[in-house]
RNA sequence: GGGCGGUUGGCUCAGGGGUAGAGCGCUUCCUUGACACGGAAGAGGUCACUGGUUCAAAUCCAGUACUGCCCACCA
């Protein structure tokens, strides 16, 4: 190797991903490979991705989505379209203003110590420092986002959109004022909506209480999981059909520990079978209490205020005191009255803020809502008609249930980050207005009075990130971009944010800009740890995928994710998975430098003629081509484990394992056939190696540029197409199958007979069937080269026959011979045979039940008959030549 | 309580009416000029259970049992 260009050329060992990743990104990301911009010349792919929390940090699950994002981005771009992936973050409100809080906290201060204004400054801080991190996770990853047009939900242009989106609906009174029980959070004194709340079921006490009837004539027992909130109750309720209670119905019932009296009430909310059959009633605590408060015009008595503590309205003896403890005191006091009657252990499926871990308080209030059911509507008929695409499919029922029975959505929260709701007050005369405005000018003309102020609260995060897909494109202007890149092609995401996210974007895109937002919804599987626990902070299970991609590298991290990508399963990972992709990559590059190493100037990595094509070159090239067909229609229908799977058999198996074995013999020829070697090598490295790069960017380009290749990087370079097959394909498979068969089989008795591998020794094969003969003779040099043979004869007769020391193995159309001399060991010989004889034996009575069964011979197709028939042939045949040869060696 | 997945070799998972597949692990052999992060050859599974449909079921249907996830206001 003291040629100069070949010198140059070589690669080291081992593959080392640091160097070549940080190389690379940042080359493409100068060069604009990234930066798409509408072109008529070109059809659009795009992708808004789903953006992370300004608090963020990559996760397996961001490494999960943003892989498969970047992989369809890349496969789109390589095969021509305007391909863009716009990256971007979400404000978060909750989540930042929690760090943010938590940072205070570090000065010993509240956001209430340094006031509302300077608490924002400190979260744009926060933002401004630590709000783009995760954009160099992104670019570690291999991520080809457009980084020009990074969006941030409160960007200028981004604040805009909501604007209009709040006006609009609060306009067509979509947006209105409403007093409702809410999913109240007490750590934050913030609204929250359902879908931020999960039920946990935690062990709790229900307890029974009396309460005495106002006339004296005896009690009522009611049950309750949250004492503390009887200080609240305005009736007790029963089921109108309970008999027990019909006729005590309008009965005052004197409320125990206050002064109040309430009414016994018929209600079928109440159930007859659970407790005592009686429901105490309490509708400024409990949804469903404040639904039967609304039927029966009771009164709401807010017993424990925002923040947790009881009220003045719980009466002296429990006010100021937190929740829980007035819990206590609350079941003391009752038993103290003698109105206790028991507490029994009781799972409480407890409702928990997703955001604080704090239990939620229901708590009456007044917020905005948006109503729902107007939009929804529109976002259901997209989904039925199969203008969205759910895949996997099931999450489309998932989708139509839940909007179907969509309620109301809480868009205000007693927050502080985020955007002010643009609502402005003014108070005239004891009567309260408001009307949408965007600034105070437009207030003051909005409500004609200078006397006005702002609403306090902000909007759910989730108002702004609704806007995603067209905002990030533009909307409300009518750019270039929004016309030409939307609707979007793919949104894919966790299934958590189904309703949160996803179906919000839907109704948003069609209401405001009247088509849908993206094509396909990919719901991708959720990654837990290597014992299927969900990955979590407080468990401390949490793989790092910035580790994976410092220890193994991108290459190896997409790739391990993406291979595990099916459909049905969730991911179970462990750090092993990363480790043998990073294996893998180390196989391409030993590959890569194995072709550099036999590469001459003179190889242009251009096919040559059909006919200079030997048979594993003619079979190499049709397996790439099954398998960029497969790959392609793989990433059609996301299945990512499917195309890595063909990606790997291809590679490892097909072009690693058998052709570039098959390949040394011509390239350590000369002349003509050491060229077709190696330009079909170089030709068929340089395609699987674009045919990987969606996948495997960073080792793709690395090795590419090694390579006879055309254009500036990979990364712009087309992607292969799949060919139709040809019948020469088939006949190279057919002939090829046998060849590996042969060789598999030589290879097999010489292992069995424990025949050191370098030993040569002479082969030959004795077939009566025409096809094999001629391809196993055609091939013998191949065979003998693969097989370690000295030779490879046709034989007219079993050589046992004729008194020599061969050994038999046969195949599918012939029979296999090893001569191996004097090395013979007729004991292991005869368990060899044995074994297969043993093996035969059950195929030959398989074929023989179905064959004897008149109902298969009946009803089955005939060809499947005919099948079976030939099938138990072959056996026989081959039992019976295994037979004698046992026979043989007998004697 | 409803809905949806899963149950296939020791592990992680594909597959899917007609001879059970892969990777890892395991056993044996091999440092041969791409790669020991490698190569070759093996062992290992009545495809959770019970019924049904069928000539034929791991595969389709029904039910059961586990298991996971999502949804749900039973105090």
């Amino acid at each position: 190797m003291a040629d100069m260009d070949i010198g140059k050329r070589e690669l080291a060992k081992n593959y080392e991903p640091a160097a070549v990743e940080e190389k690379w990104y940042k080359v493409w990301k100068e060069s604009g490979v990234f930066h798409a911009e509408p072109d008529p010349a070109k059809k659009p792919y795009c992708i808004t991705i789903p953006p992370p929390n300004i608090t963020g940090s990559l996760h397996m699950g961001h490494a999960l989505n943003n892989s498969i994002l970047d992989c369809m981005t890349r496969w789109h771009r390589m095969r021509g379209f305007a391909a863009l992936c716009l990256p971007g973050t979400d404000h978060a409100g909750i989540a930042t203003q929690n760090v943010v809080e938590r940072d205070l906290a570090k000065e010993g201060l509240t956001r209430h110590d340094i006031g509302r204004e300077k608490f924002i400054e400190r979260c744009w801080k926060w933002r401004e420092e630590y709000g783009t991190r995760i954009y160099h996770q992104f670019e570690k990853l291999g991520c080809s986002y457009d980084w020009d047009r990074v969006r941030f939900t409160m960007d200028d242009s981004y604040v805009d959109a909501i604007m209009e989106e709040f006006k609009s609906w609060y306009e067509r009174g979509l947006i209105y004022r409403g007093t409702r029980v809410v999913n109240w959070d007490v750590r934050y004194q913030s609204a929250v909506s359902d879908i931020e709340v999960n039920t946990e079921p935690r062990m709790g006490k229900l307890t029974h209480f009396r309460y005495p009837f106002a006339d004296g004539s005896g009690y009522i027992t009611i049950a309750t999981t949250r004492p503390e909130t009887m200080l609240g109750d305005t009736a007790v309720a029963a089921n109108p059909n309970d008999e027990r209670y019909q006729p005590l119905f309008g009965k005052m019932i004197k409320l125990p520990l206050t002064d109040r009296e309430i009414p016994l009430i018929a209600d079928d909310y109440a159930k007859p079978e659970f407790g005592s059959g009686a429901v105490k009633v309490t509708p400024a605590h409990d949804l469903d209490d404040f639904e039967c408060g609304q039927r029966h015009n009771l009164p709401q008595i807010i017993v424990i205020g925002k923040d947790g503590c009881m009220t003045e309205a719980a009466g002296t003896g429990f006010v100021g005191l937190d929740r829980f403890e007035a819990r206590k005191k609350v079941v003391a006091a009752m038993e103290a009255l003698g109105l206790f009657e028991k507490a029994e252990d009781y799972l409480i499926q407890t409702p928990i803020s997703d955001r604080s871990g704090e239990v939620i308080e229901p708590l009456l209030s007044e917020q905005w809502f948006v109503d729902m059911k107007p939009l929804a509507q529109p976002a259901i008929d997209a989904v039925k008609d199969g203008r969205i695409k759910f895949i996997p499919d099931r999450y489309q029922c998932i989708y139509l249930y839940w909007m179907e029975n969509i309620r109301d959505w809480c868009i205000s929260r007693q927050l502080w980050w985020g955007h002010r709701i643009p609502i402005w007050w003014s108070e005239e005369g004891g009567s309260k207005r408001h009307a949408f405005a965007r600034s105070k000018e437009e207030a003051i003309a909005a409500l004609g009075t200078e006397n006005c102020w702002q609403d306090e609260d902000v909007l759910d995060t989730w108002f702004s990130s609704a806007l995603w897909p067209q905002a990030t494109l533009g909307w409300p202007e009518k750019t270039a971009d929004l016309s030409y890149f939307y609707p979007t092609n793919l949104l894919s995401t966790a299934q958590e944010i189904l309703y949160l996210w996803v179906a919000r974007m839907i109704m948003t895109g069609l209401d405001f800009v009247g088509d849908i937002p993206f094509h396909d919804v990919y719901v991708h599987a959720t990654v837990l740890d290597e014992h299927g626990q969900r990955m979590s902070k407080s468990k401390g299970n949490g793989i790092d995928p910035l580790s994976l991609i410092a220890k193994f590298g991108a290459d190896a991290t997409r790739f391990s994710l993406l291979q595990q990508a099916g459909k049905n399963q969730d991911i179970k990972y462990s750090e092993q998975r990363t480790e043998l992709a990073g294996q893998f990559c180390n196989k391409l590059w030993n590959a890569a430098r194995f072709v550099l190493m036999h590469l001459e100037d003179t190889v242009t990595g251009s096919l040559p003629e059909e006919s200079k094509l030997t048979l594993a070159d003619r079979w190499i090239l049709h397996r790439f081509n099954i398998t960029i067909s497969a790959i392609s229609a793989s990433f059609q229908t996301y299945d990512m484990d499917d195309a890595c799977r063909a990606l790997y058999q291809f590679f490892w198996n097909d072009l690693c394992d058998w052709y570039v074995e098959m390949a040394k013999v011509p390239l350590r020829a000369e002349g003509e056939e050491k060229q077709t070697a190696q330009n079909v090598l170089a030709w068929v490295l340089e395609s699987t190696l674009r045919m990987m790069h969606p996948m495997m960017p960073f080792i793709t380009e690395e090795i590419w540029q090694t390579l006879p290749h055309q254009g500036e990087t990979i990364s712009l370079a087309s992607y292969p197409e799949a060919r139709p097959i040809t019948p020469a394909d088939e006949a190279a498979e057919a002939a090829m199958t046998t060849a590996i068969e042969a060789t598999r089989a030589f290879r097999n008795m010489r292992a069995e007979l424990t025949i050191a591998p370098g030993i040569k020794l002479k082969a030959a094969f004795l077939s009566a069937d025409d096809q094999v003969s001629s391809s196993l003779q055609a091939n013998s040099g191949l065979i003998a080269s693969l097989a370690r043979l000295s030779s490879l004869e046709i034989r007219t007769s079993t050589p046992a026959d004729e008194g020599e020391k061969w050994v038999g193995t046969p195949i599918v159309g012939a029979e296999l011979f090893l001569e191996i001399g004097e090395t013979l060991d007729v004991g292991k010989e005869l368990e060899r045979i044995d074994k297969e004889l043993t093996a035969i034996a059950k195929q030959i009575e398989r074929s023989h039940g179905m064959l004897n069964n008149p109902n298969f011979v009946k009803r089955a197709s005939p060809e499947k008959v005919q099948e079976e028939r030939n099938r138990l042939g072959e056996w026989i045949e081959k039992k019976s030549r295994l037979d004698e040869q046992r026979k043989s060696f007998e004697k």
